[in-house]
RNA sequence: GGCCUGGUAGUUCAGUUGGUUAGAACGCUAGCCUGUCACGCUAGAGGUCGAGAGUUCGAGUCUCUUCCAGGUCGCCA
């Protein structure tokens, strides 16, 4: 059993003391890193969250039974008191912050022993994830994940102090909601009161933040979780945190505006970066032509160009057909890659393209003894001449191509780009690109419910302009959308949203709801927007994310304390897992045992 | 649900064409060591090769099934 504290009070984190202490007697707890033990003089790195001070336990010094000290072992937690000494010339560590100086102990306490642990606690652990995940009091120990999780802080808080500071009310909204039939999944509660009913676990506060609005509170945010009960990746959880905000009598302009300096005040607080204002705005469709995506990463060029009138009357009839039905066909120039690329290499990457959809990717390939192409005997030479025009296509470049319905053509360009800039190195590190995607499509047509969607949520508001779309156009109306990017992510997207009764239910009647269905499901807001709603609108950030690329790492689970594999269990406390009967019954359930 | 990658000592990995007793580094244990900081030296322990089945005289290695983890497509208003 491990000895208790008494009377010891710590003096300060391990790693706070600097020369200013010289001479000090002092006390520090914290966690026995790496020990070195030279017999009668034994040198432990004690660790907290702040770093590393050196304690050195001198048998002449140590007014204890030393044989205790022998017995430190890894992940010890140990309180010493102690003189703070300057180190002689000769054993000053550089590597350490706290390398000038150490604590000669005279006093210890062992406050808990503990187990060799399963991996060690240091910096950049390349120990698999499954056993950091099962592991996780561990490895959040390491140096790494605490400057992780302690920037995650810094964020939030800079965030929480500006939207404090410009009048927005942190105010909470309930957890357990009404289930909404559009969008993703509902994580459900099962109620014990109402047998048959359900809560779902908010995707957003979204409509509760608006009916804030509605009752005249302006500026709302709150820095609050999310739940969606769908597949997991890199950047995706099933609970996730958003920053969300929401405020009245703004437009689009407004909204954007605020947020710049939201972030342009993080990157500073947290990063000590300037951003310039005001960021760039690039329309959706513009986003989409360019680059074949919504998040653009304009750090690099490679970007798509259309070429649908040059192969619209081709005999190359796989060109010709898909723009004769409406879809495009779209080409990148990798310029410089005719040498770079081998045959096999190009191949893969055809096999690439093919994971989003596209039936193939036609390539020419331009060397100075003349073009290498499985296509290009199939066209006329006006139509290569005006390839290579609309490309700059030169001596040594690579074109690709692909043909198919837009969505398909942007989906599989837009990554064999990010994939083209990655294998050729084009992405400068360290370098910070953020911009605006504004107006979105309203509507997304969806293949599988053969409907049209709202693309970002049903409460958006649709440009002014494109109002009379909303029931007779809705592939071509836009909404007072926008997502603000950084290198190539989504880290928050928001929107104007509808503030009148009539449109909003001319809304959810475009998105094939019948007036009682729409009064069912959404009728307390229906109801709410009658009674004096002020144009509002928000935008909410994926705070993960940012924090994920602010701290230089690959997947939001570097930032999440605690978070879930990708089927969505916690490998350390095991959940979800099944529970007792009487709760089932309580709760009005019977499991299917298929 | 589909595709791809991985699973060998506590950890990170190597393991050739299927062939003797499955190796290395770090960690761990014991001993020695008063200026280490990747301490050093000496000795030692430690393996259901993810699991199951099959092929074979013989499987870490080949085949099938399955479990786990990761990436990704679908999905994610």
């Amino acid at each position: 059993m491990g000895e208790f504290l008494g009377d010891w009070k710590r003096t300060a984190l391990c790693a706070e003391f600097t020369k200013e202490d010289i001479g000090r007697e002092v006390t520090l707890m914290g966690w026995a890193d790496t020990r070195r033990d030279l017999g009668g003089l034994v040198f432990v790195d004690l660790r907290d969250r702040s770093g590393i001070m050196q304690v050195v336990f001198n048998e002449s010094d140590f007014k204890g039974d030393f044989d205790q000290v022998g017995s430190i072992r890894s992940e010890y937690v140990l309180a010493v008191k102690g003189k703070i000494v300057e180190r002689s010339e000769d054993t000053i560590n550089p590597k350490l912050p706290t390398g000038l100086i150490e604590v000669k102990v005279t006093d210890l306490k062992i406050l808990s022993k503990a187990e060799t642990p399963p991996f060690e606690i240091e910096d950049c652990s390349k120990v698999r994830e499954e056993l950091r995940l099962k592991y996780r009091y561990l490895d959040l120990r390491r140096p790494d994940m605490q400057k992780n999780l302690i920037l995650r802080n810094k964020i939030a808080n800079s965030a929480r102090t500006y939207l404090s500071e410009n009048g927005f009310l942190d105010i909470e909204t309930p957890m357990l909601q009404k289930s909404t039939p559009e969008g993703a999944r509902d994580y459900l509660v099962p109620s014990r009161i109402h047998p048959g009913c359900f809560y779902a676990l908010p995707q957003s506060p979204q409509l509760f933040k608006q009916i804030l609005m509605i009752s005249g509170y302006d500026r709302y945010f709150q820095i609050t979780k999310c739940f969606r009960d769908e597949d997991l990746r890199a950047d995706r959880q099933p609970e996730f945190t958003q920053i969300d905000t929401e405020m009245s009598f703004v437009d689009a302009d407004d909204v954007m505006t605020m947020h710049e300096g939201l972030i342009q005040k993080v990157f500073k607080d947290v990063m000590n970066i300037d951003i310039q204002l005001p960021l760039r705005r690039l329309p959706y469709q513009e986003a989409m032509d360019r680059f074949g995506s919504d998040k653009p990463d304009t750090r690099f060029g490679l970007e798509l160009k259309n070429v649908s009138d040059i192969v619209a009357g081709s005999e190359f009839k796989v060109f010709s057909s898909v723009v004769k039905n409406g879809g495009s066909v779209r080409a990148i120039n990798a310029k410089g890659c005719a040498n770079i690329l081998a045959r096999r290499e190009i191949d893969a990457l055809v096999d690439f393209v093919k994971i989003y959809g596209a039936k193939g990717m036609a390539w020419i390939s331009i060397r100075e003894d003349g073009l290498n192409s499985p296509i290009t005997k199939f066209m006329t030479q006006e139509e290569i001449d005006a390839i290579m025009q609309r490309l700059d296509g030169q001596v040594g470049d690579i074109l690709f191509f692909v043909g198919d319905k837009n969505s398909v053509v942007y989906d599989s360009l837009g990554a064999l780009r990010l994939k083209l800039a990655e294998k050729l190195e084009l992405i400068q590190e360290n370098t910070w690109d953020l911009l605006w995607v504004t107006e979105f499509p309203l509507f997304e047509y969806s293949e599988e419910e053969k409907r049209f969607m709202a693309k970002h949520h049903p409460f958006t508001s649709p440009m002014d302009e494109d109002v009379d779309k909303v029931l007779t156009d809705k592939e071509h109306a836009r909404a007072k959308a926008y997502d603000i990017v950084l290198n190539g992510n989504e880290i928050g997207g928001g929107s104007i949203r509808i503030h009148s009764t009539e449109l909003q239910e001319k809304m959810l009647e475009a998105l094939g709801f019948s007036k009682e269905e729409a009064w069912n499901r959404f009728g307390f807001l229906l109801e709410a927007l009658k009674y004096g709603t002020p144009p509002h609108g928000g935008l909410a950030y994926g705070l993960d994310r940012l924090a994920m690329l602010l701290a230089g790492v690959d997947s939001i689970r570097d930032v999440i304390a605690f978070p879930k594999v990708q089927n969505a269990s916690c490998l350390m406390s095991k959940a979800p897992d099944v529970v007792d009967n009487k709760q089932l019954r309580e709760l009005h359930i019977k499991v299917d045992e298929d």
